[in-house]
RNA sequence: GGACAGGUGGCCGAGUGGUUGAAGGCGCACGCCUGGAAAGUGUGUGAACGUCAAAAGCGUUCCGCGGGUUCGAAUCCCGCCCUGUCCGCCA
């Protein structure tokens, strides 16, 4: 969510910044005008119910003290008084909730405004891959290397024919050895981003509406996600660790030497796919529920800049610790999620597909998603007075910034392994890193 | 799920209708004291929003959340959420 000052004293550059997202391209001005225009209703409901509150507050201590005199003629002319005052005051507040409510609308759906340095694309072709993270060739095969489901199937290991008949389209069966690659890959994951100083956490999978509205899922991606129950108190099913992660420090005010805060989760991630009718039908690409190992940042807004390349970092040691290729590309305006500023992708390479896909993606969301959630933190030194560009909400608090990076998606890493280390005969080597979580060197056909 | 008890500032904790944003304590900041520190001592110390070019000032809101009663609610009433204890159930 946006800082309604900042677009009040720079409408021009907010909306030359918002209309760098393709799909505000064209309205941006437009939208942006409706909420100044709602912001000065609303601005002028809020003062005239205020001036008559105030009045009220006043005659209601002074009714007090008439009474305590025993003026009982004061009390009554001020008594009349508040009675005449209070249908003004009632329809000024209900002005005053409508508008806001309103304005809250509308501005809850506006994206956050990439970063300067992101390039300007209409979609993933626009991309810009950042070459001095590449790392690793194409992998080389003296045959025609497979597709990671032809492998597992042929192995006897990976079911999806089963798991349709138990839960229907994107879900599967692992069994046995490729079973225990995905527990392995996790812990291995987990203790490597543990020792890179991400704490371990094991979060909540279902959560409230407000955690969603708080990371950006809600209100305006409703349809992706699982939900658990249905009404007013209903759960929604994580579609990624980010949101509970992320709202660990909901409406708190934290001390700034708690910062930066790190923390990392592997958990279950449940997502609809909706509008993905069609789009990576077979295999382990896409799927309903899928498991990853998460990394989330909270930090100052000095910090997050430089917290970003860590974390990519941190993301990227996975896949180099694994012998795994891969580049990094960074998101243009058109590809990049509601909440970010600036995100890298890490694409890791599939020989069976022959191509480059997505393994992580690792978003600096400056103080969006904080604002969203109340996020706050103390700083130290105070003498921040008057930060351009926002950040500071008041007082000696400011909100923090949020970061959140895949270390790594589980489920297209195992992908990524099997599809890399296979050999001609259709069994699958196993990585030196994992090596003492498999308990072997070879997976085969059982 | 049932019964009972609770949810107050960064933290602990008082406060059952009137100038209470809220006693007291802890913590924190600054000063005094000290060769320096500790102890002691003094002062200060919530947030959000509006108004203002800005600051000061002023105003509004906030004692879990939402409604209600009242001229006036942290205090009374109703609903919900959460926490604790006991019972039931359960991995």
């Amino acid at each position: 969510m946006h800082d309604l000052k900042l677009i009040r004293d720079n409408r021009d550059a907010f909306v030359e910044a918002l209309a760098r997202r393709p799909a505000y391209a064209e309205d941006a001005g437009k939208k942006t005008d409706e909420i100044l225009e709602l912001d000065a209703k609303w601005r002028g409901a809020k003062t005239a119910f205020e001036q008559h509150r105030a009045r009220q507050n006043e005659a209601s201590r002074a009714i007090g003290m008439a009474k305590k005199n025993k003026d009982e003629a004061q009390a009554k002319a001020l008594l009349d008084e508040v009675a005449n005052l209070k249908a003004a005051i009632q329809k000024d507040e209900a002005d005053e909730r409508a508008y806001d409510e309103e304005l809250r609308k509308a501005l809850a759906v506006l994206p956050n405004l990439p970063a300067e340095d992101v390039p300007f694309g209409a979609d993933e072709n626009d991309n810009v891959e950042v070459a001095a993270r590449r790392f690793g060739s194409q992998t080389k095969f003296d045959f025609k290397p497979k597709e990671h489901f032809e492998l597992g199937e042929a192995l006897g290991l990976m079911d999806f024919e089963r798991a349709g008949r138990v839960s229907g389209a994107r879900f599967v069966y692992l069994k046995g050895a490729l079973a225990r690659l995905e527990r392995s890959l996790g812990a291995f994951m987990m203790d490597t981003q543990s020792a890179a100083g991400y704490t371990e956490i094991v979060p909540p999978l279902l959560v409230r509406d407000e955690a969603f509205f708080g990371t950006g899922q809600l209100p305006k991606f409703e349809e992706d996600l699982f939900w658990a129950s249905a009404g007013e108190g209903r759960f929604g099913l994580i579609p990624t660790a980010e949101v509970p992660l992320t709202n660990l420090v909901r409406e708190e005010i934290l001390d700034e030497d708690k910062l930066p805060m790190r923390v990392t989760a592997w958990t279950p991630c449940f997502r609809a796919e909706a509008g993905a009718a069609g789009r990576d039908t077979r295999g382990m690409i896409r799927q309903h529920q899928f498991s990853k190992v998460e990394l989330v940042s909270v930090t100052t807004p000095e910090q997050s800049v430089a917290e970003h390349e860590r974390m990519t970092d941190c993301a990227q040691n996975i896949l180099k610790l694994l012998g795994l290729p891969h580049r990094v590309v960074t998101l243009c305006t058109g590809d990049m999620g509601f909440g970010a500023v600036k995100t890298y992708d890490i694409e890791v390479w599939l020989p069976g597909q022959d191509r480059y896909r997505e393994i992580s993606s690792c978003s600096n969301c400056g103080e969006f998603q904080a604002r969203r959630m109340g996020a706050r933190y103390r700083a130290k030194d105070d003498s921040s007075n008057g930060r351009p560009g926002g950040g500071r909400s008041g007082g000696g608090t400011r909100l923090v910034h949020t970061l959140n990076g895949s270390g790594l998606a589980v489920g297209r890493t195992l992908i990524a392994v099997m599809e890399n280390y296979q050999d001609a005969d259709g069994s699958i080597r196993v990585p030196d890193a994992l090596q003492p979580y498999m308990g072997m060197k070879k997976i085969e056909k059982a």
